[in-house]
RNA sequence: GGACGGGUGGGUGAGUGGUUAAAGCCAACAGACUGUAAAUCUGUCCCUCCUUGCGAGGUACGAAGGUUCGAAUCCUUCCCCGUCCA
C-alpha cells in the first residue's frame, strides 16, 4: 500500500491525497461506509457504485469470523468477490467488539475471549489470529487488535489498558511481517493508538507505535460516550505526532459539521456507522440541518430530503414520500435514506478534498463552523 | 318473538368490589443513535391548574337509577351489537 500528499493546507494540518491499493486508488481524506457483515445495510453494491461512490468500505473481522466464517469467505473467492464489492475494504479487527459486547468477553494478555452474541460458543481472539482472519478475508486494510476502552476510564486503568494495546500492536504487526513474506497481495495492517481521554498517554502510546513503522496509523477509543470536545483534543494530541507520509485514520467518528475538523487535524480517513443507521431509524443529514423524517410537518412537504443533493433519492422522491415508506416500515426507505445520508458524507469529503487542493480549506472551515443554512440543525 | 354472548380511553384488548386515570399491543406525537448484538431503543399519549410533584382538581369503562365506606367490576330498567333458534 502506497500513500501519496497531494496537497497541504497551508493553514491547518489538512491534507489531500492518494492511497493506493490492489482495489484500486483512494482520494482523502476519504469517508468509508460501514458494512459490518460484509453489506452496507440496505444498499446494493451497485447502487453503492452509482449513487454514492466510495472507493472503500468498511467490514468487521468479529462478525465475518462468527457467520459465515472466514474460511468461508476465502473459499469462496475472498471478501471482495463474496460481497460483490470490487473496490477497497478496511476490516476492522473486533476491538470496537471489545468495547460494544463488554459484556460477552474476557480480556488476558494473549488476547480476547468472546462468548458468540449469536450462541454463546467462546472464541479466543488474538493479535496474530485476528491477522490471520483478516488475510483470509482479503481485506486490504487491516486493523491490529486492539482494546477499545469506554469512558469514563481512570488513568491507572487506561494505561494498563494502553500498554496491553500496544504490546498487541507489537505482535499483531510482527504476525502480519512474517505472513506477508509469503503472500503476494498488498495488506496494509495499521497500528491503533490509544490512551483514552488523556493527551499525555496519547502521545506516549504514539511513540511506540512509531517504532513498528506500519503503513498507517489509527487513532481509536474515541466515540465511546465521551464529550465532542475531548474526542477532537485527543486527535489533536495524536494525530501531529504520527508519521506525515502515512495515512491517518480517526475510528468511528463523527457527526457531518465534525468532519471537517478531524480533517483540519490532519486526519486522512474516517468512518462510522451514523449516516447509515440514522438513515434507517429516520434520521437524514442535509445541507439544511437534520431532517427527522417522521415529524408531522414532512407529511405534505413535495421538497427533496435536501434540495442541495444530487442523490438518487433526492433527485426523484419527497420528503412526504420518504415519511410515508419509513411509517409504513417498508423496506425501500432504507435504501433511499442510506444513500441519501452516505452520499451527504461522501460529498462532503469530496468537497474538502477539492478544498484543499485548491487552497480553499480554512474558507469551507469557517464556513462549516458556522453551521448549516437553515437554523434546523442542532 | 326466544336463547345465549357482548358493549372499556384514537383503534384493538386486559381487567370482573379497593395499590385502576384503567395492563399490553397498534396508531399518533417527540427524542436518541458515533471502528453496527440496532429495519433498534426511549419518552409522551382524557381535560384543567400550579409551587412541575411518584402534585392538586375535574371528568371517564353504552345510558339512567340502585346496593356499598368504596363500582369498569354487583343489582334493576332501557338502548345498541353479534351468534343461534323460530
Amino acid at each position: 500500500m502506497r500513500f501519496q500528499i497531494q496537497a497541504e493546507c497551508p493553514v491547518t494540518r489538512a491534507r489531500a491525497g492518494l492511497i493506493h491499493t490492489d482495489h484500486g486508488t483512494i482520494p482523502t481524506p476519504i469517508f468509508m461506509p460501514v458494512g459490518t457483515q460484509a453489506t452496507v445495510k440496505g444498499v446494493s453494491p451497485a447502487q453503492l457504485l452509482d449513487e454514492v461512490d466510495p472507493p472503500i468500505l468498511l467490514s468487521n473481522t468479529y462478525h465475518l469470523y462468527l457467520r459465515p466464517g472466514h474460511e468461508t469467505v476465502r473459499r469462496l473467492g475472498g471478501l471482495h468477490k463474496f460481497m460483490g464489492w470490487p473496490r477497497a475494504i478496511l476490516t476492522d479487527s473486533g476491538g470496537f467488539q471489545v468495547f460494544s459486547l463488554d459484556s460477552l468477553r474476557k480480556i488476558s494478555e494473549e488476547g480476547v475471549l468472546f462468548q458468540s452474541h449469536l450462541d454463546g460458543s467462546p472464541h479466543m481472539f488474538t493479535p496474530e489470529s485476528t491477522v490471520d482472519v483478516q488475510l483470509a478475508l482479503g481485506s486490504d486494510i487491516c486493523m491490529v487488535l486492539d482494546e477499545c476502552l469506554g469512558y469514563p476510564a481512570t488513568r491507572e486503568a487506561t494505561k494498563v489498558s494502553m500498554d496491553r494495546t500496544i504490546r498487541w500492536a507489537k505482535r499483531g504487526v510482527q504476525h502480519w511481517r512474517e505472513r506477508m513474506q509469503s503472500i503476494d497481495s498488498l495488506h496494509a495492517l495499521f497500528p491503533i493508538v490509544q490512551g483514552g481521554m488523556f493527551a499525555d498517554l496519547r502521545a506516549e502510546c504514539v511513540r511506540e507505535l512509531l517504532d513498528l513503522d506500519a503503513p498507517g496509523y489509527a487513532i481509536g477509543g474515541l466515540s465511546v460516550g465521551e464529550p465532542r470536545d475531548l474526542s477532537q483534543e485527543m486527535t489533536e494530541a495524536a494525530a501531529p505526532l504520527l508519521p506525515k507520509d502515512k495515512p491517518r485514520y480517526v475510528m468511528g467518528v463523527g457527526m457531518p459539521d465534525e468532519l471537517p475538523e478531524y480533517v483540519s487535524r490532519g486526519v486522512d480517513m474516517m468512518d462510522c456507522v451514523l449516516p447509515s443507521r440514522n438513515a434507517r431509524n429516520g434520521y437524514l443529514f442535509t445541507s439544511e440541518g437534520r431532517v427527522i423524517i417522521k415529524n408531522a410537518r414532512f407529511k405534505d412537504d413535495p421538497r427533496p430530503v435536501d434540495p442541495a443533493c444530487k442523490c438518487y433519492t433526492c433527485r426523484t422522491f419527497s420528503r412526504s414520500y420518504l415519511r410515508h415508506l419509513f411509517l409504513a416500515g417498508e423496506i425501500l426507505y432504507s435504501t433511499l435514506s442510506t444513500i441519501h445520508n452516505l452520499r451527504r458524507y461522501l460529498d462532503t469529503m469530496r468537497q474538502m478534498r477539492d478544498a484543499i487542493l485548491s487552497g480553499t480549506f480554512p474558507d469551507f472551515l469557517s464556513t462549516s463552523r458556522r453551521g448549516p443554512a437553515s437554523a434546523d440543525s442542532e
